[in-house]
DNA sequence: GTGAAAGCGCTAACAA
DNA sequence: TTGTTAGCGCTTTCAC
């Protein structure tokens, strides 16, 4: 591992001087000879800076700390934190994560970051919801992911909840439907609130309307089951809309019970797609993917831009399908990443 | 932040005093009175060592760093990294992730994690693979995880394959199973083999016997579905080994649409668990669940022993349901963690 | 037994 | 325009 000392000594220059070549602090303090000679030694002997010698000095680690709930239990949490990683690999950051899954160590965890000195902290929630952030953070800078601040205090990357539904259900206004069922999930959150809403708004505009009675809320396991088995019964729906993979699958098992297929007899649009259903439900059914990738992604980059306090470079994020959101916000800002759409149409 | 220099001034010594006595090196070198003194201060004032300043002169950071393809498309990945943090944190490290899905970054990904001073690495391959593991990290400790070294020259933690099947497969024959098919995977991995050789090992202790016949191996969406619906019709097996949930999956579609239920016509055991089966499909199915938690965690402690070079206490290990394997076997040793099971037994 | 001092690699005042 | 110098917090040798 070269050092400053060795280019400073095989070039003929002091330290210092390589320093300020090298973190592009030459400008009008170093001859344009003397820096070029420099930089060139530097990339000879393959000089990368130790990021730990600069730390001690700066107090910047470049190192952010990410903070989960559910890292194990959800496949949602990878997408996110690869986006993360992804953007913070772009600048020269690097990420320690860590997760607070059914444990009390959230503050043992904050403590051990902060000793190794993390720069700044991503705390998410996976899958939208209001979180009161510690107030041991409160010092650094932080950013939600897929998470809304309690006290609206703080910038948060969340999906455009309400576009999620209201595009996927014109979506399956558009291929013809008439009687279109909202698979919904019957815990308070706002993902619930915000899709049931679009899903509502995009059936107001047409002939059919909204019809409570196609609303169908439900939680989990056997009675979730029976619940839509119900609606096929009472409505019988020629389209659905569902909040997720779980409900998606009661769908296709009540159809299936019926001799239904799905894409022909039926059309479905569900929301995010485990990899068990890319490998069984494809490509009959239409999913409408939560763009992790970006959330984690843009969080990083509003995360660096708060720790550098110089606004970032938007024209390098990934895209999503929607168009790209103010960026320089102030704070507290909310920075909606829309939805990605894979798949095919449900009929 | 307080640092050694304010606990030697408060107490009234020398910073290397300090240094001597929090680092346990004080034995008949500190007078135990002046020791205690020093030790009490530390307390008082809430030291925490400073890691970064302290690697700066002992070049071992107390950082991991855990290299995984796909942790961004499977759920498993979770369950791995959290063992692997619990078990860090327990011993005073922190992990760095990354992840090389479908990049061509790995190289740089290793560049960066040892320019921020790792001790050791992690290679993971989710599902258990032949993994090779690049010579960028051949002078670096390094623990496979879930992947088995290809050269055979490094130490991994795989789950036991052979038994996952073979206990599956026997809790079925118990149930009065006597046709039970075996629901695969056609790509050649490692999981398949050992799985299949458990499945055939339980039969071929019975009258039933290994029955090709009944041996299914499939890779995804309709095709796989086809298979499955095929097997239905020519073997009406009446017990299911599922090699994972998209198999289980297949199984539950073609029972549904021949109004056949789980739990009390057919009785299947899968492997592994998504979450969305877990909302769905519990409690009827029986789930063999791969210890992904321990395998992070036992990785985690090999590695460290590794690092610092002594054995590890493993009776702090969390337990599975199998004995604990030899623990300070030489490199190479292959640690296999054995199942849990969960779930409700198949009828 | 204890402390002074050097130095890990780097940055940033300040001098020259 | 460049170099000297003084640390950042800690470990470690070597005098005392």
């Amino acid at each position: 591992m070269t050092t400053m000392k060795e280019i400073a000594e095989k070039t003929g220059v002091s330290v210092s001087t390589v320093s300020l070549v090298l973190n592009k602090r030459d400008a009008g303090r170093v001859k344009p000879d003397i820096a070029r000679r420099v930089r060139q030694t530097a990339t000879d002997l393959g000089y990368k800076p130790n990021p730990l010698a600069r730390s001690l000095r700066t107090s910047k680690t470049r190192i952010l700390g990410f903070i989960s709930e559910e890292v194990a239990t959800t496949p949602y949490a990878g997408g996110i934190i690869l986006g993360a990683q992804d953007a913070a690999s772009t600048y020269g950051y690097m990420l320690i994560t860590v997760s607070t899954d059914g444990r009390a160590s959230e503050e043992s965890e904050i403590a051990a970051l902060k000793r190794y000195g993390v720069d700044g902290f991503f705390y998410s929630k996976m899958s939208n919801r209001i979180a009161t952030v510690p107030k041991s953070l409160s010092d650094y800078p932080v950013v939600l992911v897929d998470a809304t601040d309690a006290n609206n205090a703080l910038p948060s990357v969340e999906p455009d909840e309400f576009r999620i539904a209201f595009d996927a259900t014109s979506r399956l206004i558009e291929a013809g439907c008439e009687r279109i069922a909202y698979i919904g999930c019957s815990e308070n959150m706002i993902a619930q609130d915000g899709r049931l809403a679009g899903y509502r708004a995009a059936l107001e505009g047409t002939d059919q309307g909204f019809d409570e009675s196609l609303v169908c809320n439900v939680l989990n396991n056997g009675p979730a089951l029976r619940a839509v088995n119900a609606l096929f019964d009472t409505r019988n729906p020629d389209g659905f809309f569902c909040f997720n993979d779980a409900r998606a699958w009661y769908v296709y098992e009540c159809a299936a019970r019926r001799g239904l297929t799905v894409g022909r007899d039926i059309s479905v649009v569900g929301v995010d797609n485990h990899r068990v259903f890319a490998e069984t439900l494809e490509p009959q059914l239409t999913t409408v993917e939560l763009p992790h990738y970006e959330m984690g992604y843009w969080a990083a980059c509003k995360l660096i831009s708060m720790i550098e306090d110089k606004p970032v470079d938007t024209a390098k994020w990934p895209r999503t399908t929607s168009p790209m959101p103010p960026l320089d916000a102030p704070i507290p800002a909310k920075i909606h990443c829309a939805l990605i759409e894979k798949g095919s149409v449900a009929r």
